[in-house]
DNA sequence: TGAATATATGAGCAAGTGTTCATTTGTTAA
DNA sequence: TTAACAAATGAACACTTGCTCATATATTCA
């Protein structure tokens, strides 16, 4: 039996090999969750997701509650936009954030009921 | 009114501060939940709990089914278990890992959703 | 015991990330 | 139109991350 190229085992269990092969998710699916959740995995941006599931806010409200700067939040919250968790709404000079769907919310009590469980 | 070190805004929403202070999430949790989900960050972890999720596996096939080194998935098992989301067996030389528990999934495929549903 | 081998681990490196700082953009109101 | 200012953006930097390569560990079996 065996063997590939990147690895040297002669080992290797076919059937479940060949499952995963067929099972395997595909690259592209990969890349598209795992880059979903990058984006919740920055505890600045677990704050915000967190501050904007209790209430809209504005730019400057989230960087005086989280104690940074304009410009670290405006960043974050560009990051999350991006990966479609936050929309917002603009009155004037001021750009108010809201959660993008319940869905977001989901997730991020997942995670943290997960913690809490453990 | 006005104004925090962080921001130079003179337009501070104060009720939505305070409540914001209140209510925020405490800096150990969100460090806590953002490195949970770092761990689901990456595409090829992503891959090998999806793996895990169809069937035990060990290493060997692991790094057969997705083309990589053993090396490499080993480090990746290692974080994943360092981070409570996969266990393992040892069976002689052989090292079957399989997801720690059913959460891990529920986590996975929350994300897999979301991106289907978008 | 000693050879074979499945897995783990440490160092090193290229690529990616989160912040700061300086500046720009877009909007209001004088 | 100009000053003021909330927010966005680009460059730079320290820090982190995921892989490779070399090697160590642990287990089996001759």
């Amino acid at each position: 039996m065996s063997s590939s190229e990147f690895c040297q085992c002669n080992i290797v269990h076919e059937d479940a090999v060949n499952r995963g092969k067929k099972e395997l998710i595909e690259e592209r699916s990969a890349e598209h969750v795992a880059m979903l959740f990058k984006v919740f995995g920055d505890p600045t941006r677990i704050k915000i997701l967190h501050l904007l599931s209790i209430d809209e806010m504005c730019v400057c409200d989230i960087s005086t509650v989280l104690g940074m700067t304009q410009s670290a939040i405006s960043h974050q919250l560009s990051s999350l936009k991006q990966a479609g968790l936050v929309k917002n709404r603009k009155d004037g000079k001021v750009v108010y954030y809201t959660l993008d769907d319940e869905h977001v919310l989901t997730i991020l009590n997942q995670g943290l009921d997960h913690i809490t469980h453990k």
